[in-house]
This record gives C-alpha cells, sequence and structure tokens, in this order.
DNA sequence: TTACTATTGATAATTGTTTTCATTAATATT
DNA sequence: AATATTAATGAAAACAATTATCAATAGTAA
C-alpha cells in the first residue's frame, strides 16, 4: 500500500514485488499476489487490464487515490490518468447505470473506461 | 469470421478453434492465433479483456457488429451487451475524445466502457 | 517441371498466475 | 511458562494461456 500511495503509479505484480522485496527482503512473491488479491477484495485496490498480458494495480479512489478513467497508447503502453471530464462524464455514467441496473436486474458496483491510441511518439510520422 | 458472424458472442481461442475446428478438422490452434491476431488488426473483430485470464473477440462494429458496451458479472461472468444509451454517451465521449486528443496529443483509435456488478443470479439473498 | 516462398499445425518454450506443502509465526489453552 | 492449535508465509511445483520454433506442406514464379 505504501509503494502504490507513493508512486501513484499502475504496476504490474512483478514490479510491486522487486520494490517491496527491496525493503523487506523476506517477502515472497507470492505474499504479494494474495496480499494483491485481498487488498482488491477489500476495495482499497483496483486491478487493471490494459491488455499486456499482464495485471496492473493502482490505488483506488476508495484509499486516497483520484477517481479517474484512463488513456492508453497501444503502442509503447505508455498510461495517463485523466479526470478533467469527469464532471461531465460522472453524469451520464450515473444515468447509464441506473438505467441499465433496472433494465438488466444488475448490481453495478464498478467501471472501467479507457480510451485507446498512440501517444505522440508512437504516431508514425506523417500523422503528426 | 463465419463463426463470429452468426453467434453474435464473446468467445475465448479455445473456443473459437473448437468450432472452426468441427467445420474444418484440419486447422490448427495455433492458426486461429495467427488469424484472430490478423483480424484485430484489421479492425474486423475486437479484442475484450473481463478479467477471467483469457481474451475474448467479438466482430468489431467494422465488420457487421453493433458497437456497444459491456455489462459484465464478476460472480459467473456473465456478460451483456447494450447499446441503448449509446446516443446519450456518444455526445459526451466525443468531447472527451476531443479533449483529451488535443491535452495530450493522443490520436484515439477507440474506446472501452464495461460496467461490473453482479447479476441477479449472482446476487447474495439479502441484497435482493 | 523445377525452384522459391509463404502458410500451416504439431510441438516445445515461455510467462503470468495459482496450488501445494513444509516451515514458521501468532494465538489460545493449559 | 510451557504446550497445543491455528494462521500466515515463501519456495517450489503445477497450471494455463499464449508465443516461438521448425519441419512439412501448399502456393506461386521461373
Ligand atoms: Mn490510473
Ligand atoms: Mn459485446
Ligand atoms: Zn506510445
Ligand atoms: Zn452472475
Amino acid at each position: 500500500m505504501e509503494f502504490l500511495q507513493r508512486t501513484g503509479g499502475h504496476f504490474s505484480v512483478e514490479e510491486i514485488y522487486r520494490n517491496v522485496h527491496k525493503a523487506f527482503p523476506s517477502i515472497g512473491l507470492t505474499t504479494v499476489y494474495r496480499t494483491l488479491e485481498v487488498l482488491v477484495e477489500m476495495g482499497l485496490v483496483s486491478r487493471l487490464d490494459f491488455g499486456d498480458g499482464k495485471s496492473r494495480y493502482e490505488l483506488s479512489s476508495g484509499s486516497g487515490g483520484t477517481h479517474h478513467h484512463h488513456l492508453c497508447c497501444t503502442g509503447c503502453g505508455r498510461i495517463v490518468d485523466y479526470q478533467e471530464f469527469l464532471e461531465e462524464e460522472k453524469k451520464v455514467i450515473k444515468n447509464i447505470e441506473e438505467a441499465l441496473s433496472r433494465k438488466h436486474n444488475f448490481q453495478i458496483n464498478e467501471h472501467q473506461i479507457q480510451f485507446l491510441g498512440l501517444c505522440y511518439d508512437c504516431r508514425p510520422k506523417e500523422a503528426k
């Protein structure tokens, strides 16, 4: 938790392990997996998937993180957090959640929104 | 493609393989992986991730599929497509895309929106 | 026909994650 | 304190989805 709080990033288990292990060399990879699982269950951490084959974790809004969405570069994997348009989004999302909830008899707990594209560096020259 | 068109569902590679292999027993799993990769590149098929550890594929809107978003049950994995509120969503999404694009210098190609929750069957009794 | 190239599928290798299990730490009970 | 009981831990093995390898085959050009 301290590592996620300090860095505020999106990290793979391996990355988290390496970092935590540096400070507490007795801690093993399995414990990192197990602990993350619990933290996600508790709602303190969010598991994310950006399509690179490994889960990533970040501080959830339930534990000091900001509620935000993601902009992902499919070229290099760069992730940009954004929350600027949340106000505008919020209303619509709320509406949709309620309507979907009613219509499909779902209890909606969470949503994930991500925009995929190419960052400036990854764009081909002629598209710049 | 024919299988995805006919069924309109979200299938894992294994599921697609089993089905295609029934009709064309000479086709191997590797070819299914390779072909899906190409189809995704071509924009005819979308790769989705619902967090169950395997990629799923569906017909993309670029090839006859409807543009829609997803409602996912974290209990049983059930997926509901919805598009009812796209009109309302569309405007906001368009705005956000433009603003993000400008601000972060991204070329946005795609977005994914999913709501996570529990379907009626998976909800605990007292929450019904 | 023949030479060359591209595609295929079986198999092996890789990789993120989960399971297993013996060891250790923590807690409860004498 | 001493002992029994239970829970937490990490190393190693097992697992599962995906990717790489490679010999065989199909397709194309000469
Ligand atoms: Mn984030
Ligand atoms: Mn769908
Ligand atoms: Zn990039
Ligand atoms: Zn369900």
